[in-house]
DNA sequence: CTGAAAGCGCTAACAG
DNA sequence: CTGTTAGCGCTTTCAG
């Protein structure tokens, strides 16, 4: 016979058990079926091992919820492990006032702590949300890099790397005059992945022409569709071409960039190489199969997970995780024209 | 003054209180910026307002991620408004044990009331977690038809009218020898899209031949996979080509006869006309853009959820909601070839 | 190392 | 319509 104090000391490790009652409150758990009751000690101990998943309302695209389901999988991967649970939180419905509602919310939540910590995925600069999760000194960590200064631990991609890998398999085959599509510089992301291109341009003494940065325009997300990265490039070829591969911001991009080539007339990658940035699932399925830079979206969930254990558990821990990514060559990369090799590509 | 049995009251609305007080109590509520505890709550009416989205382990294609997230953010739209909130729990880890692992804690967590209801995604056949679900009589909704006759509610897109739809779309072109392309009939799924092909053909009087009817083969979800289809298709070509258009089950596989088609020197759709199913959203950005059967996947999980909340309530619901889908013509389908046409198709 | 006691903030009879 | 009275099943001092 033992006190509920006990039984609570043991199951929590909170306090030391003898060995003896140890083994005999165990096996009376067993041969009772006693499972302690979550509700219960969420209550009496105030807090609820509850980890929350704010996805944005902005971001519809199934392209991004495949995302976001790895991600949630990843971070389920170690917190199941910790006990933790995840509970997901949106305001789709509400598309004008989410990040209003969500901040409101959110922060009357915290304060009953009806979540222990939060992961928020992509979020955009100058987030309110963000500030504000920082400021209430919500453990909280951003999936996507947020800001390089603000004081939330964050957890990345290696974007610069990336492009930089994608450029390099370029020059690698002989290009030299190799163009990059992307979004006007308005996320982190965006400079990161435009940076690594040039940086891998600089690397091998090659001064990017003005011509070669071909910036897709539109509202919002849009500069990050097919569409608006198919416009440009067709409308890049409305001058002779003068580049014989393309770095694409991502995959959905480059295949906007593929059908714009391929309406031109150009075969890729014959006439032109193209390189994508994410290794969505259709990357190996579409013909030609997209040479792109892989990044394990599981794992960045997993690194989340354990940035933010970390936090709630009080150890310290990383500011910034940067996951490697790598290279898959397929179909869309080639050496460059004969053509083109011989070429000056001064301006 | 007013006792807090009065404000629980006006709360939870489970009992009369007179304009006055209510007015009062809500005015003190304003001023002190009270909000009642989840946790307590939740506690003392031994009951979470939470929904379990249960994920499973086997499937862990960034695919079906996509449809996952997109059918939660779905769910999340009805339920929300109801003041449930939507927990995740997948056992990826340990793809051995998901099932056992689920269906233990799952019966547990029940017992104590940590969800009030459940979801589950596509599962497949004499799921022995659906069984328990069932046995249990835990309010439940499958999503993905599970069985004709289980004592679930089940909400699914029609599959039969969307391969129906397809199918007419190309008799409509004027095809008169189509093939379909998909896995063995394991599944509902599987046997429903097979069938809408049928009875699209039989409405013609057009007898299929059994060469039509091309089968992947492989292990569990392989024979839905982009390479299962590539193989079948390419084997098909072995032999002459007997018909001018082909249903595919998924985009994914429509994909991967398009490969095939396309390695074998045939043009999609000068050559043979393809439509898929899903609508995924590359679907419009591989090219040739691809004509697909659409699906509103969001549109699914507020059904779901709406299906649940009823069932929650003790509210009267469809034991089986089926949604519609249509048919989105792009560029893989086309007349057929101007030879073919004339050709004699009886065997 | 263990028990006793108090109570977390609500809801749910039960009276009035 | 509203107040009173008990808990819900844990955790957590505080003693011992």
């Amino acid at each position: 016979m033992v006190s509920p104090a006990t039984v609570s000391r043991l199951i929590n490790g909170s306090a030391q058990v003898s060995r003896e009652t140890e083994r005999a409150v165990r096996q009376a758990m067993q041969e009772l079926g006693y499972v302690p009751s979550r509700l219960a000690q969420s209550f009496a101990r105030g807090s609820s091992r509850t980890v929350l998943f704010l996805v944005d309302g902005e971001s519809e695209s199934m392209q991004n919820n495949s995302f976001l389901m790895t991600i949630v999988l990843g971070l389920n991967d170690v917190l199941a492990d910790a006990d933790y649970s995840i509970r997901i939180m949106s305001g789709h419905q509400t598309v004008e006032g989410i990040r209003k509602n969500a901040m409101q919310w959110s922060t009357e939540a915290w304060r009953r702590r009806e979540f222990d910590g939060i992961v928020l995925s992509n979020p955009t600069t100058n987030d309110p949300l963000i500030e504000a999760v920082i400021e209430r000194k919500i453990p909280a960590v951003v999936i996507g890099r947020y800001s390089r200064v603000a004081g939330v631990v964050q957890v990345d991609v290696d974007n610069v790397g990336g492009t930089r890998l994608a450029t390099q398999s370029l020059t690698a085959l002989g290009h030299r005059r190799i163009a990059f599509l992307g979004p006007p510089e308005v996320l982190t992301v965006t400079s990161d992945r435009r940076q690594g291109y040039l940086e891998a341009l600089a690397r091998m003494g090659i001064k990017p022409l003005n011509a070669w940065i071909l910036e897709t325009d539109g509202v919002d997300l849009e500069v990050f569709s097919f569409e608006a990265a198919r416009r440009t490039v067709e409308k890049a070829l409305t001058t002779p071409l003068d580049w014989t591969a393309l770095v694409a911001f991502n995959d959905e991009m480059a295949l906007g960039a593929m059908r714009a080539l391929s309406e031109a007339g150009l075969k890729v990658p014959e006439d032109v190489s193209v390189v994508g940035f994410d290794d969505l699932p259709y990357a190996r399925m579409v013909t030609p199969s997209l040479s792109t830079v892989h990044q394990d979206i599981q794992q960045l969930g997993q690194h989340a997970g354990r940035a933010l254990l970390a936090l709630l558990r009080g150890q310290a821990t990383a500011d910034l995780t940067i996951q490697t990514v790598s290279l898959v060559n397929r179909e869309t990369t080639a050496t460059p024209p004969t053509s083109a090799e011989t070429v000056d590509f001064s301006s």
